[in-house]
DNA sequence: CGGCGCCTTGAACCAAGTCAAGCTCTGTGG
DNA sequence: CCACAGAGCTTGACTTGGTTCAAGGCGCCG
C-alpha cells in the first residue's frame, strides 16, 4: 500500500475516432468505451489515480484487479470495494476523485475522458441511463457492505466476504488480493483475517488449499454464521 | 425501531396534473416533484418503505427526519444515513427497495411516482443528470461514511458524526435521534455512544446541555482525534 | 541455497460490549 | 399541582472479541 514501483504504462491507444450513433454496439457505454478509450497497465499496488486528484478520467477494468480507497490521515486505509475484469471504477460526479485506486495485481485497465461520456450521456438518454445505472449499481454495493463493518463479528465478515467472492456458484476460489486488502475491506487486522479463515477450516466450512486459494466445504454453515 | 405505531396519514394531495416542459422550475427534479407529488405524515418511528418492497415511489422529507437502514437477520440494524428536510431519499435503479426507511420522529414526506420521473429523465437530459447527481451524492455520503465504520475507535467515531451534525457552522446543535440511531449510525452500542459523549464533555470538546442539545466547545479538538 | 514478502500462530492486553442499576426527563391522571 | 409511570439516557462492574506485539513458517524468485 505505501511501496509504489511507479510502473504504470500505456499498453497500446486505439486512435481517438469521432463516435457517431450509428455505430455497433454505440447506445452501451462500455461499448463507447471501447471505442474511445486508451489502455494502461499498472503494476502491483501502483496508484491508478489517487483522492483529491482531478476526475479527468472514467476507468474500466481489462485484466486483473483493482482496490478503491480512503486514506486516513494516520496511514490506514478502508478498502471500499474490489473491482474485477469488465467492471468500471472512478466514476465521479464531482470534478475530483473522492477516493483513491490502486492495481491490487498486474491490472491492464481501459482509460476514457469522463467529459467525453458526460457529453454523450446529455445527447443520449440511454448513455445516461448507463451513467446513472452504474452509479446506482455501485452505491447498492457499498451499502450492502455497511452492515458487515457496523453490525458483523470478525467470523461473519470473513463468511460474508467468502460467500461474496464464491457467488459466481464455484466452491474453488481465487483470491486476486493479499490479507491486508482482506482486512482494510473488513475492517480487520491480516491476523484477524488469518485466525478467522483458520478457524472457517477447523469448522470445516472452508478449505485452505493455499493462501490464495480457497475452497467453500459447506455454504450454508457460512450462511448461517449471519443469524 | 420495533414499535410502529402505525399511523401514517395522507396530509393533502395536490392534484394530478399534467407536467409540460413550459412549467416553471420545471427543469429541477425537485420543482418537479413538487408539482406532482403528495404530502404524507408519519409517526416517530414508523416505516416508511422496507427491503424487499416494490420501490414505487420517490421520497422528499418535507419537515422532520428520516432514516436509512439495513436490517439483519439477527434484529440488529444498520442505520446507513440520515435524511433532513429538503433531502431526497428512497432512490433506486432497482424495481425493489434494498434497504428500508423510518420516520427517526414526527415527519411530513412528499411522495412521487418513480415511474414518473423516470419518464421524465428519459425525455429531459437535465433531469436524467439530477438524477444521476442525487445518487452519486448519496454514493459519496456512503463512501464517506465507511472509513468510520471500518478504522475509527468510538471516540473518533462520535466526534466525526458531531462535527457532521454542527457543519453548518452553529456550535449549537439540536439532534433530531435518539442515542440508539446515533448507535446504530455508528456501529456502537447506546452505552458506549453515553460514555464517549460524556469522556468529550469531560475532554471540554463539547458541552452536553440536554441529550439531544450538544453545544461544540472546541472543535479543533474533535478534529485533531482523527490524526 | 538464501533472502524476502506474506501468512500464520501465540500470548498479553485493552477497547468496546454486556448486564444491571439508577437517574432524568416528559406526559398523564388523580 | 403533584404523584406516578415509562421511555430514554447515564453510569458502574465485569467480560470478551479483536488488536497488538512478537516469533516462526511457508513459498517464491534470484
Amino acid at each position: 500500500m505505501l511501496m509504489r514501483p511507479a510502473t504504470a504504462a500505456v499498453a497500446s491507444q486505439s486512435p481517438r475516432c469521432q463516435v457517431s450513433k450509428s455505430e455497433l454496439d454505440i447506445n452501451t457505454l462500455v461499448g463507447s468505451m471501447e471505442l474511445m478509450g486508451t489502455r494502461i497497465s499498472y503494476g502491483r499496488n501502483v496508484e491508478i489515480f489517487g483522492e483529491g486528484e482531478p476526475a479527468e478520467y472514467l476507468y474500466k477494468v481489462v485484466s486483473g484487479s483493482v482496490r478503491s480507497c480512503k486514506l486516513l490521515d494516520d496511514g490506514r486505509c478502508q478498502v471500499t470495494g474490489f473491482h474485477i475484469a469488465g467492471e468500471v471504477f472512478g466514476l465521479e460526479l464531482d470534478e475530483e476523485h473522492h477516493f483513491s485506486a490502486e492495481a491490487v495485481n498486474d491490472a491492464v485497465v481501459l482509460v476514457v475522458k469522463r467529459r467525453a461520456i458526460i457529453g454523450l450521456a446529455a445527447r443520449d438518454a440511454d448513455i445516461a441511463r448507463q451513467l446513472w445505472a452504474m452509479t446506482a449499481r455501485e452505491l447498492q454495493r457499498v451499502q450492502d457492505h455497511m452492515p458487515v463493518l457496523g453490525c458483523m463479528n470478525a467470523k461473519q465478515r470473513v463468511a460474508t466476504f467468502l460467500l461474496h467472492m464464491g457467488s459466481s456458484g464455484r466452491n474453488e476460489i481465487e483470491l486476486p488480493m493479499s490479507r491486508q486488502d482482506i482486512a482494510d475491506y473488513l475492517g480487520l487486522t491480516i491476523e484477524t483475517v488469518s485466525r478467522t479463515m483458520t478457524q472457517l477450516e477447523s469448522d470445516a466450512a472452508i478449505h485452505l488449499a493455499s493462501s490464495r486459494r480457497i475452497v467453500l466445504r459447506n455454504r450454508a454453515a457460512l450462511t448461517r454464521l449471519n443469524a
